[in-house]
DNA sequence: AATGAATTGATATGTTATATCATATACCTC
DNA sequence: GAGGTATATGATATAACATATCAATTCATT
């Protein structure tokens, strides 16, 4: 039996089944062509800029796609929580805990271009904390830290 | 003695004279087109994003002004420090303390806009440790904590 | 099969940011 | 003040990021 040409990027079993249970959960379309984004996220093993995806999906799939269509997966992974955005790369990432809500903080290595996902608590709370004393009520935090991943930072 | 048309927003002299100690400490030319667009960040009162900031220009000047004009007074202004770029909604405010080095946090009001830039060392020593602790490196960190101020929350 | 809701496609447009090359201005040295 | 250098600006084009609108299709439910 031969195999057809991959019209989705790999995406390993686990990440297929956190998908999966995520969307089932909310109640939500997971469609071919919001997992074949969500693939190509996770295949890519770093952050991608929309039109970075759009690339590699028209590459994998021989076609055209326009932007609006990558646009609405984007936003359809983020809302269910399977991909975040970071702000200062305007660009996405798949979320390496999505079986929970939660908030993220993010340290991005300028020289790999590696991410780290944290789920600082006590980040969290010392950032509600200064909210508060300023009268202030937070809905959203970006929480994102430049700088060298531990491999980059020992090879300088 | 008449005062001919304003070829520039007003600028407080507090203002003008930060600017003017910031620039002349770091050896470099606040020229008019710079201070200009300072000047109407500072007058603004509130975050703009580069294209609001030329269609002020441009009716203050009342000609037509380059995308990458501005886009240099505003690589300069933050290269100096007198202007911070807001990431998460892509646009440039004024530093409320240039007089000093800093890193900075943000609260933006998705009400009225307003923005609080602050200053929080405990926030900063914490972001330093848990970069640390995962062997990272870090060189600079975006926070930025949306939300409703003081006065938007009350009034809700 | 009929209905209504959600998804996708096609097309156009709006917004944000940078590249390149030429011209002008300030600054320094002589 | 002339000449040379670095810096700043202008003009034009293009790249990168994101959304609006409306029509067509697919899916779940009855
Ligand atoms: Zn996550
Ligand atoms: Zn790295
Ligand atoms: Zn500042
Ligand atoms: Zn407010």
């Amino acid at each position: 039996m031969t195999r057809g040409p991959a019209t989705s990027a790999p995406l390993p079993a686990k990440w297929r089944q956190l998908a999966e249970a995520c969307c089932a959960e909310q109640r939500v379309r997971l469609t071919p062509a919001r997992l074949a984004a969500y693939a190509e996220l996770i295949d890519a093993g770093h952050p991608l800029s929309a039109y970075e995806l759009i690339a590699l999906l028209e590459q994998r799939q021989k076609r055209k796609i326009a932007p609006l269509t990558v646009y609405r997966h984007l936003e359809f992974l983020m809302r269910v929580g399977l991909v975040h955005r970071l702000e200062s790369m305007q660009s996405y990432l798949p979320c390496e805990h999505p079986d929970h809500a939660h908030e993220s903080q993010y340290l991005l290595c300028s020289s790999c271009g590696q991410v780290d996902e944290l789920e600082s608590k006590r980040l969290e709370k010392l950032l509600h904390r200064i909210a508060d004393q300023h009268g202030f009520l937070p809905s959203n935090a970006v929480v994102e830290v430049t700088g060298l991943c531990g491999n980059c930072a020992q090879s300088t």
